[in-house]
DNA sequence: CTGAGTGCAAAAGATTTGCAGGCAC
DNA sequence: GTGCCTGCAAATCTTTTGCACTCAG
């Protein structure tokens, strides 16, 4: 663990870690890391690729068993796609609060968006059905109404 | 083919069918006639076993074959949980015209709800992207407020 | 008739699990 | 030291596919 380049949310990880009972091994800080220093959605296999290539060797079983404590607690946002597939996103509550996604079919290119007044109405409508809402998944497919598709794919 | 009960829906399906190109076999229709015939949300197992405990015998991969036709002709409407598995339920325009789902985490029930302005907003949404809106997946789950759950288990 | 459709079993993917050895505390 | 954690490989689970036989048109 001494060999961990000091990272400001490792404090963050440590206490859910501990929340659950877990220790604070090498393998979950890296993988914490490596999934926190950058925006992208992912799937598995796409984070598996990203550690590897920096050396970093994490058993898949490891991952998914890591990955799962931290959607739990927040860490992460999982997406789930209508292929059934999940991508996993950090969530640093102060750089983007709270948002929901829209993919475009035609670059993939994945946005995120943030409409108050959608929240209230999901109030409201559980609010109806004495039910708090728990868990929500508002995704969006589009396609690109110019003949070639605008958004630059990097 | 001749052994099946006339369903009105038969127009409608075989119709589908024609427009991809394929025949109105026996087993397509009986499976349209169980998906029809109930409002449940259902995953292929039960599907399946629904159809079993009828004497209905198709295949799981004649089930998954044929699923897949009639979602993407929206006669069937596939809704994915967040663990990834997904269930479906018939889509008869003229009784819900469009709605979305939320779950009771406590009991397990699943409502339906729509709300207009939702519709306006994620157009509005997606026209800042350029995107025309092709599909669109809103979830809620919500925990019951009360001691013990209320909503009845039928 | 004849090619599209079906059932079966095998294959493919994704995720989970059991277990022996390793390491955080 | 001790028991939690990891990596590996095997097991599971779901969905897809190849192929010989069947049947709708």
């Amino acid at each position: 663990m001494e060999n961990l380049i000091p990272c400001r949310f490792h404090v963050e990880v440590e206490e859910v870690l501990k929340s659950e009972g877990l220790r604070a091994t090498k393998q979950r800080l890296e993988i914490w890391d490596e999934l926190s220093s950058s925006d992208k959605h992912r799937d598995i296999e796409t984070i598996l690729l990203d550690l590897q290539n920096k050396k970093i060797n994490v058993s898949r079983a490891t991952l998914y068993r890591t990955i799962d404590v931290f959607v739990k607690h927040s860490l992460l946002k999982k997406i789930t796609l209508d292929s059934g597939k999940f991508l996993y996103e950090h969530n640093k509550k102060t750089i983007t609060p709270k948002h929901d996604h829209i993919v475009c079919e035609d670059c993939g290119e994945i946005f995120e968006f943030y409409d108050n007044s959608i929240s209230s109405i999901e109030k409201k409508i559980a609010d109806d059905l004495n039910l708090k809402v728990t868990k929500r998944v508002h995704q969006l497919s589009g396609s690109c109404k110019d003949d070639k598709c605008s958004h630059a794919k990097n």
